[in-house]
RNA sequence: GGCGCAUUCGUCUAGCGGCCAAGGACAUCGCCCUCUCAAGGCGAAGACCAGGGGUUCGAAUCCCCUAUGCGCUACCA
């Protein structure tokens, strides 16, 4: 790929945990620039004084690196255009907002939060349409600033909307949008603490970062025509302007807690392959064609292009996800399985079971529980508790597996023929030399010999040697485990039947 | 209330005037495989393309209206 002069930025705000519709919009840009050979920027849009919360930042820089979303300029790497924190450059805003008022395009406002509230509610009663500021300070007289100024107030400054006219751009993903300039408001550039909001900040550090495509969430499309009004105000060629469709939960709403895991990092830590989270999330509001769904990272960067971005909201499907992380998951080789899998065991299995755990082990599994597997880790879901991985395979690991009685019973056998049965494996499996095929060959004889079908006799060992119902195939599995467990399982089996009564 | 954007199977989507009595994927259901559970294979069901008007020989595809959803309407981003 060639040098190219494309710049764009991924420009979050810390005031929470990067939710997967942060995360999808970053990857848009990194991929669009990844693909046209350009530069991806992280920008830290922190001029929210109030809002900001503590390791945010840090959350967001987290899972871009656990994607492997890379930032050519950016915290930690820097830039010949930084700092990258706007609360870094507060001087450069307020300069930009003295520059506007002596143009004036701006001008101070000193009303009271409780007066724009009053006027609010006054507007809404009168149903007027414009419902937000009435501009009373846009053409006060320098004798009535000084005598606000002598008052102590500390104004906030306000960009000067044309009364008049249209603002109209070409968004590369909506296409033309108009809006008349009479129904937008004269909204705030610099707050009274000194700090810039985002219009400010963002029109000024895109032009400044030499920013030459800004792909965002759909939901600053509204905002878009102030924008380009500060740009021309500014004197500045804007940026092209892509909107990119949001991501809602379940019942079409705004992403949120409700709708279970939203932050980027409870994926990572539920166990999802941060692969399967690319593909996955590529695919919300972006496709190749009709049929390719699984793509590499490569895949991906070579076949992006802003035009196949679709212009509706998606509903984040889970069920997707699992599926495309368990694909994902047979896709690894035993080794890389046995490395993503053994920090999720060790933090997921019971206490009681020996640490550190052994890789080898582990290794030996793999290939038993891979295909039954769709995320590494548990999993808290809204709708309780899901097991994955440990839970549902620490048969394997622990001492004793705690299981229900009856569970040894099933549907179709007695007492006695649990009994008689499990007597017989126990004589038979003393003598014999441990691995699947020498207990097959065993083991199935065995079941017509104390007059049981093969597949409840099966399962009768099945729950003896695992406490569970399902699991992998009963050879493989008794194999792993071990002749000394598999027998020791096979008596306090027994013991349970004889104690039942 | 105003402004803006959107509207194809439950969900993600393909479709950019005739190849569409709408294709793929997830989920669902059935069958096969099978010691259970998975995985895999095969198949079924599922969208009269939000509704109504146009334009056109011909519309899911273009235009208009309506409805619905979402977003914005903060000294939040």
């Amino acid at each position: 790929m060639s040098e190219s002069n494309v710049r764009v930025r991924f420009a979050p705000s810390p005031t929470g945990y990067p939710h997967v519709g942060n995360i999808r919009t970053a990857l848009f840009n990194w991929l669009f620039a990844r693909h046209s050979g350009g530069s991806f920027i992280v920008r830290i849009e922190d001029t929210d004084v109030n809002r900001k919360v503590e390791g945010a930042t840090e959350a967001i820089l987290d899972g871009l690196r656990w994607l492997g979303m890379d930032w050519d300029e950016g915290p930690e790497v820097g830039g010949s255009y930084g700092p990258y924190f706007q609360s870094q450059r507060l001087d450069i805003y307020q300069k930009t907002a003295q520059h506007l008022l002596a143009e004036e395009h701006a001008y101070p406002c000193y009303c009271s939060e409780e007066r724009l509230a009053q006027m609010r509610t006054e507007m809404a009663k009168n149903k007027e349409s414009m419902r937000s500021y009435d501009r009373r300070c846009r053409n006060l007289t320098r004798e009535e600033q000084a005598k606000f100024e002598a008052q102590g107030i500390i104004p906030v400054i306000r960009f000067k909307i044309p009364l008049e006219g249209q603002t109209r751009f070409n968004d590369m993903i909506k296409d033309e949008v108009v809006f008349d300039n009479s129904t937008l408001d004269d909204f705030v550039l610099l707050k009274s603490d000194g700090y810039p909001t985002y219009h400010l900040a963002n029109v000024v550090d895109d032009h400044l970062m030499k920013i030459t495509h800004v792909l965002r969430a759909d939901e600053w499309l509204s905002s878009t025509p102030r924008h380009i009004l500060l740009y021309n105000a500014l004197g500045y060629q804007p940026p092209l302007f892509a909107h990119l469709p949001m991501i809602l939960g379940t019942d079409r709403s705004k992403l949120s807690k409700r709708h279970g895991a939203t932050a980027i990092t409870e994926y990572r830590d539920q166990g999802y392959l941060p692969q399967a989270m690319i593909n996955f999330l590529a695919l919300l509001g972006w496709s190749l064609d009709d049929r390719t769904e699984l793509f590499t990272k490569e895949e991906l960067i070579q076949n992006f292009s802003i035009e196949r971005i679709s212009k509706t909201s998606a509903i984040f499907n889970l069920d997707k996800l699992k599926w495309m992380n368990g694909v994902y998951i047979r896709n690894l080789s035993a080794d890389a399985l046995t490395d993503r899998l053994l920090p999720f065991l060790d933090r997921d299995l019971p206490q009681s079971v020996k640490r550190p755990l052994s890789r080898e082990y582990v290794k030996r599994i793999v290939p038993l529980i891979r295909e039954r597997l769709t995320t590494l880790g548990k999993v808290e879901s809204a709708m309780g508790a899901m097991a994955e991985a440990a839970p549902l395979y620490d048969f394997f690991f622990v001492d004793e597996p705690v299981y229900d009685t009856r569970l040894l019973l099933g549907k179709k056998l007695t007492k006695e023929d649990a009994v008689r049965g499990l007597e017989a494996a126990l004589e038979r499996l003393q003598a014999l030399t441990f691995n699947s095929q020498s207990l097959e060959d065993a083991l199935r004889p065995l079941a017509m010999e104390v007059g049981l079908k093969a597949g409840d006799f099966f399962g009768l060992l099945r729950v003896a040697t695992t406490g569970r119902t399902a699991a992998p195939p009963l050879f493989q599995t008794m194999e792993a485990l071990g002749q000394e467990r598999c027998l020791k399982r096979i008596k306090a089996a027994l013991k349970k039947l004889q104690d039942k009564g």
